[in-house]
DNA sequence: TATCCGACCTGTTGGC
DNA sequence: TGCCAACAGGTCGGAT
């Protein structure tokens, strides 16, 4: 599943196979694909295509190649646009040679103007994710992710402010991790990593974490994210791929996600799973104690 | 206003 | 072998 460390080493990929080169046609396969491009497939094939790729950048799980003017005129008459990926739970950009077969999923191809012969493809199984063209703001984010908070391996990351943020919420660590709006980049297997690492339950209220223990909470997110960034990412299956089709190998080194009924590697506690908003949350009863439930005061 | 939770989506797995 | 339910989970929008 792509969380941060996943999308990070996707736009490295774009980075170094894409950024400068000059799109040409542009097929939409699946009208979901760019559902957010609320102009419909039709405009954002016309407008993607004949666009130069700037640079590949990323904030959180979104990622977007900022467009310049090509060779037709320029790319928008009313400022600067870019093309934003999300890859939702399955999607994966793939940069492929133009005469390989269609992938099974295959939603959207981009073609372009030289001699390399690859192409751009964006595969999705699940169709949670999608591409769209946004305006830039003045930040130079698009529109569409001026709400998400910025991710915690950015340098202008703001701890103080999101410490503030947990003390004034009436919520718990794991949902707020999971809030891209306080937050960005940290999904279900991540959290439960870092809150492992940390020796939180992920049922803990926010209001009551200690200036200390929320740092000491991000220094183990940005340790996880950044030892699964140096191995490629986590891939359980051949959903989550780079932009070579390759998996990483990060699975190999959770500590508490998918592991039910192993032992906890700190203290040999039976790892356990507990249904959790739709999902599932992975957590040691032993080095991660749940919260004591209030009791309301007995009448009389 | 803040928070919660179901829907979206499809391939895989396990039970019957 | 075939059918069905459960499961995976990021984001959005409606409900509370």
């Amino acid at each position: 599943m792509p969380e941060l460390p996943e999308v990070e080493v996707v736009r490295r990929g774009l980075e170094r196979w894409i950024v400068g080169r000059t799109t040409a046609e542009v097929a939409v396969l699946h009208p979901r694909a760019v559902r957010r491009h609320v102009a419909g497939a039709a405009d954002f094939a016309a407008r993607l295509s004949g666009r130069r790729v700037l640079d590949a950048r990323r904030r959180g799980k979104y990622l977007w190649l900022p467009l310049g003017d090509g060779p037709s005129g320029p790319a928008s008459d009313d400022g600067d646009w870019a093309l934003l990926a999300h890859l939702g739970m399955s999607g994966q950009l793939l940069v492929q040679p133009a005469d390989a077969p269609d992938e099974k999923h295959l939603r959207v191809r981009v073609g372009f103007q030289d001699e390399l012969h690859t192409e751009l493809r964006f595969v999705d199984q699940r169709t949670f994710g999608g591409l769209s063209l946004h305006p830039l703001t003045e930040d130079g984010v698009p529109d569409a992710v001026a709400h998400i908070a910025r991710d915690p391996l950015d340098p202008e990351f703001d701890e103080e402010g999101f410490h503030r943020a947990l003390r004034a919420r009436r919520t718990t660590v794991k949902r707020a991790l999971l809030d891209q709006s306080l937050i960005s980049g940290v999904g279900n297997i991540y959290a439960d990593e870092a809150l492992w690492r940390t020796g939180l339950h992920y049922d803990r209220p926010t209001a009551a974490l200690t200036r200390p223990r929320v740092s000491e909470l991000l220094a183990h997110v940005r340790a996880v994210m950044g030892e699964a960034l140096a191995v490629g990412g986590t891939s359980f299956d051949s959903l989550y791929v780079n932009v070579n089709g390759e998996s990483g190998y990060f699975d190999r080194s959770l500590d508490a996600y998918g592991r039910e009924d192993e032992p906890c590697r700190r203290c040999g506690t039976p790892i356990r799973r507990r249904p959790w908003m739709n999902r599932s949350s992975y957590y040691c009863p032993r080095c991660q104690r749940p919260p004591r439930v209030r009791r309301p005061l007995a009448a009389g």
